[in-house]
DNA sequence: CGGGGAGCAT
DNA sequence: ATGCTCC
């Protein structure tokens, strides 16, 4: 499909290790090397967290958050008591009597507080990325710079922690490691004084080393790793699945090649590794072993699809499915509504008993939304609940032969393909054609959420919804381009030193193809 | 063995 | 379009 072109590989590693990246901000002085500077914000036991601030009165006690028979996470006093993430909710009172359970499965409130921090962040720079609810990626490269042009090095320290030193003072080498590690404290402090959360930080030149080096202090502390210490922090890793990027199955596959730990995959052939995961993947692994990444920081904007689900002992008969996918249906189309946004496509997913496969291995099929389903949805008229289960049915039966008995643990449904309204294509035009609410026609009883535009902060020319609804990248691209007020959209250049991935030929065509449209969003 | 959401391979 | 893999 999307070849990589020979021998780029190694021009990218000895890029990252050397530190002669000379692609980016151009204008900084001489002696400075232009690295990424990456943040790592990671929030305390997210879930036990936000039960916290909603019932204050949990705070000194032990407290763990139940979903099922799990204990997904749990506050750090019952971590004193020997109570940790991912222990069966027996095991955990077992472990601690006195342990208060709360249930976590409706991630309502997880989902509206994880978006606020978002959004907080992104206030400060654009470039943040989320993983799961509780972790953020922020490329601060260009803030950093910034910064470094009116401050004077004998004037910066390091804030927090620096991995392996008890102190490190700072000088041309590590002066932008050091303002992102300032910075670092500072966003922690906002989320703090704003959201009243505590959480942890990881200061790196990339993503993956970001995300290893905030760990290492925890919980509510910062670490900012110097480039040096990379192979230091590498080699502490106890095992291959410790590596962001390796997950079972990778680790499964490389224990049959009898490579266990981190330095076994350093060291090992990459030919060989190629005749195992293909061209691509064992690149990237072998690099990731190494800390070298050099994965963009991508913002995702809003999320690209909606879904619910629900797990269960056993669901046998029509009836039941019926009823749960019902249950289910009511409550997205809620969600759906309040987005704004219109699904043009439906997915159910099942997860059927078998004596082999029994814990994962899901199935799922998925259809076109009618047009007037679709419509129905986004009025948040009560018609679609019917309607979806129609096609839920439907669904169901071209994976099931509901003639013979079945068992299934959980069931999920999903709105995807979500456009912006309109039922015409998904031709940027409409954005321009389509009537939108404005901020002021909104009533109040509207809930606003994440992608009511308050937290983008956009020219008086532009109108904040239409803003809103359009592709990730394109936002973006605008933000950047706003926020230094300096006319020059990016295009991806021949020039550039970093490696094509996938994803950025993707968006490299995207986003020619909206530079028509993109005019329109600046000023003159 | 929870409840999502994303990217990639096929 | 669907499954796999990751977090």
């Amino acid at each position: 499909m999307d070849t990589d072109e020979e021998g780029d590989n190694d021009w990218d590693r000895s890029l990252e290790s050397d530190m002669l990246e000379t692609e980016g901000s151009s204008t900084d002085r001489v002696t400075s090397i232009s690295q990424r500077v990456i943040l790592h914000i990671d929030l305390d036991c997210f879930y036990a967290q936000v039960e916290m601030i909603r019932n204050p009165a949990l705070r000194n006690k032990p407290l763990g958050i139940q979903q099922k028979y799990l204990i997904v996470t749990c506050n750090y006093v019952a971590r004193e008591h020997g109570v940790n993430k991912l222990m069966s909710v027996t095991d955990a009172v077992e472990k601690c009597p006195q342990l208060v359970l709360v249930k976590g499965e409706d991630l309502t409130h997880y989902r509206e507080m994880s978006y606020k921090v978002t959004e907080l962040l992104m206030s400060y720079c654009p470039l943040v990325e989320r993983l799961g609810f509780d972790e953020n990626f922020m490329d601060v490269t260009e803030m950093v710079e910034r910064r470094l042009k009116e401050t004077c090095i004998s004037d910066l320290s390091f804030n927090g922690h620096v991995y392996k030193h008890e102190s490190m003072a700072v000088d041309e080498e590590n002066a932008r490691l050091a303002v992102g590690s300032v910075i670092a404290a500072e966003m922690r402090q906002a989320i703090f004084s704003t959201l009243g959360l505590t959480g942890c930080a990881g200061i790196a030149n990339n993503k993956l080393l970001a995300k290893l080096v905030a760990g290492t202090f925890k919980p509510n502390q910062q670490t900012t790793l110097l480039p040096y210490s990379t192979a230091e922090l590498m080699s502490s890793l106890t095992g291959l699945i410790k590596v962001p990027g390796i997950g079972y199955k990778t680790r499964e596959k490389l224990k049959a090649l009898g490579l266990v730990s981190v330095r076994d995959l350093q060291l090992y052939s990459l030919a060989d590794l190629v005749r195992e995961f293909g061209e691509v993947t064992a690149k990237r692994i072998q690099n990731l072993a190494c800390g070298i990444d050099d994965s963009p920081v991508t913002p995702a904007g809003p999320p690209q699809s909606l879904s619910d689900e629900d797990s269960f002992k056993k669901i046998s008969t029509l009836e039941e499915v019926q009823k749960k996918t019902e249950e289910l249906l009511t409550s997205l189309t809620e969600r759906m509504h309040k987005d704004g946004r219109r699904p043009h496509t439906f997915r159910l997913t099942i997860r059927q008993y078998t004596v082999t496969n029994r814990w994962f291995s899901r199935e799922s099929r998925q259809c076109p939304i009618p047009n007037h389903t679709g419509l129905k949805i986004t009025c948040g008229s009560s018609e679609a609940v019917p309607q979806l289960l129609g096609l839920s049915m439907k669904l169901f039966h071209k994976m099931l032969d509901t003639r013979e008995p079945f068992h299934l643990t959980l069931l999920n449904v999903c709105f995807s393909n979500l456009q912006a309204k309109s039922s015409s294509k998904s031709s940027i035009a409409s954005f321009f054609t389509q009537k939108c609410p404005t901020t002021t026609q909104m009533t109040s009883q509207q809930q606003v959420s994440m992608y009511d535009f308050p937290y983008f902060n956009v020219p008086a020319n532009v109108d904040p919804y239409v803003f809103s609804q359009l592709p990730a990248d394109v936002q973006r691209e605008l933000l950047t381009e706003w926020r230094q007020q300096k006319p020059v959209l990016k295009i991806p250049s021949k020039h550039s030193h970093k490696t094509s991935s996938t994803r950025d030929k993707k968006s490299a065509a995207k986003g020619s193809q909206c530079n028509n449209i993109l005019k329109y969003f600046k000023p003159n």
